[in-house]
RNA sequence: CGGGGCGUGGCGCAGCCUGGUAGCGCGCGUGUUUUGGGUACACGAGGCCGCCGGUUCGAGUCCGGCCGCCCCGACCA
């Protein structure tokens, strides 16, 4: 589906929004992305959607890629549930609390342990079935007291999160090593740089939970990590997710050069790092092993080998999808707008017709509208050309197909890449080559 | 939840102190103009001034209550 701007609910503003405080946010509403709908919850217009879905996709990929089995669960649970593990009253005010026409108590799920502990619990009897590993991408509710940066900190928030479930703790080892290699391998993939960052692990101790940080000299918080980091190569050839020799080197690997956040930092561990970095870092996703901590309280428990009923060691894990976009943002932007990576970005091309109503630019545009059929979006308006192309920096399109008069009669166009402004004049074909 | 601020055409704002029938820029529509980085001019459409109540001959403006939104802090995918 090729998109005619003219046709396309893609508001962009001149002018920015007071509420909107950080440039993602601003350049979110600024370029047709997002609106606000209530504080904290956001409408997703198409192209906005079209970021998220991509997102998604590859969070999908990855989590696919290692063995973890996609489902989906409601958004709307029972307080049962959460009255077994102790959360419902422990959770406070940050859960949105419902009560449906019969007065049952209700909940919008900030998260889904309970759910998925009790839904395994219900069909899952024998060691013979484990390890498994569930997913979900689904929209989350928490009652921020003070939401703000446009979705990076919403009410309303899309997260992927998986569950593992393992007969005993180095199976759960393996499990969390696992997802933290499909993590590194998703977040790359997105264009970013992410460091896993030791975490409050809580009460079940260990070193099993991490936050994974990425860099953005707008982060919301100080980091400080090794070089090293910026020289690892996570390419996917590289580690099988099914070696558990593998995941251990990959781990150790993650795991033994400095990062820490303001929570964690300690200046004597720092001083011994060669290589010191410092920066701005944003949290998008975070891993952890809890052991029984809801697989007890819930009754769920398989039959061993010897017959006995076990208790499982579980895992959670969650990358916060919505979050990602406005992460992204605040990564790549330059003062004229968004620069969306490749991998990500609404479409890989906008083509700019800047006369249009002039038969050789309207041909020629037509030409590359039906060669790239899905993989552009048309500036079709009848607008100057400085607003066509203030609007598509605005927007971040990686590749800009300029068609104007002077070319448009021989058959060349200009080709602009968003991310290093540089551009070149090609035929047609040779320009379409180029964006692949 | 503590502290601060703001609600006036789609967006950004003025008007409120010192009550008198609502204004500016951008955007939108029509026409002319311009034509490779947000063109210029003309005409035009669009607002129960967040809501409820009070004071007053008269309330966007003064008083009370409510609702919504934003910022700082504590808290967080």
């Amino acid at each position: 589906m090729v998109m005619r701007l003219t046709h396309t609910l893609a508001p962009t503003l001149k002018e920015t929004p007071a509420e909107a405080q950080i440039v993602s946010h601003r350049l979110m509403l600024r370029a047709g992305l997002v609106r606000q709908t209530a504080a904290g919850i956001y409408a997703w217009l198409p192209l906005g959607l079209r970021v998220l879905r991509n997102i998604e996709r590859i969070v999908r990929e990855e989590q696919d890629a290692i063995g973890a089995q996609e489902m989906l669960m409601p958004t709307i649970q029972s307080a049962d549930l959460w009255r077994l593990s102790g959360r419902y009253e422990a959770y406070g005010p940050e859960m949105l609390r419902i009560r449906d026409r019969h007065d049952r108590e209700m909940l919008y799920g900030p998260t889904n342990e309970e759910m998925i502990t009790d839904l395994f619990r219900q069909s899952v009897k024998s060691y013979r079935e484990l390890p498994q590993m569930l997913y979900h991408i689904q929209w989350k509710f928490r009652d921020e007291v003070r939401p703000r940066f446009g979705v990076m900190r919403g009410r309303e928030f899309l997260m992927k999160d998986a569950y593992s479930f393992d007969l005993d703790y180095p199976g759960a080892v393996v499990s969390y090593r696992r997802m933290m290699l499909a993590y590194m391998r998703t977040f790359r993939r997105l264009g970013l740089k992410a460091i896993p960052m030791e975490a409050e692990s809580g009460p079940i101790g260990g070193n099993l939970s991490h936050e994974f940080i990425i860099l953005a000299p707008t982060g919301e918080s100080q980091v400080w990590y090794d070089a090293a980091f910026e020289r690892m190569d996570f390419s996917a050839a590289a580690i099988s997710h099914e070696s558990a020799t593998d995941l251990e080197r990959f781990f150790v690997d993650m795991t033994t050069h400095y990062a820490a956040t303001d929570e964690k930092h300690d200046e004597a561990s720092w001083a011994r790092v060669a290589d010191k970095r410092e920066g701005r870092g944003i949290e998008v996703g975070h891993i952890f092993y809890f052991g029984t901590k809801y697989s007890a309280p819930l009754g769920l428990a398989v039959a061993g080998q010897d017959g006995a009923p076990t208790a499982l060691h579980m895992g959670s894990y969650g990358i916060g999808v919505s979050r990602l976009v406005g992460a992204l943002i605040e990564a790549f932007h330059d003062d004229a707008g968004i620069l969306w990576p490749d991998a990500v970005a609404p479409f890989p091309a906008a083509i700019l017709n800047l006369k249009v109503g002039d038969a050789a630019c309207d041909r020629v545009c037509d030409d590359i509208y039906a060669k790239l059929a899905g993989n552009a979006l048309y500036d079709d308006r009848g607008e100057r050309a400085g607003v066509k192309f203030a609007d598509a920096d605005l927007m971040g399109h990686p590749w800009q197909i300029v068609v104007g008069p002077r070319g448009a009669a021989a058959g060349i166009v200009e080709l602009k890449r968003r991310s290093t402004g540089e551009r070149h004049e090609l035929g047609i074909d040779a320009a379409l080559a180029r964006i692949g």
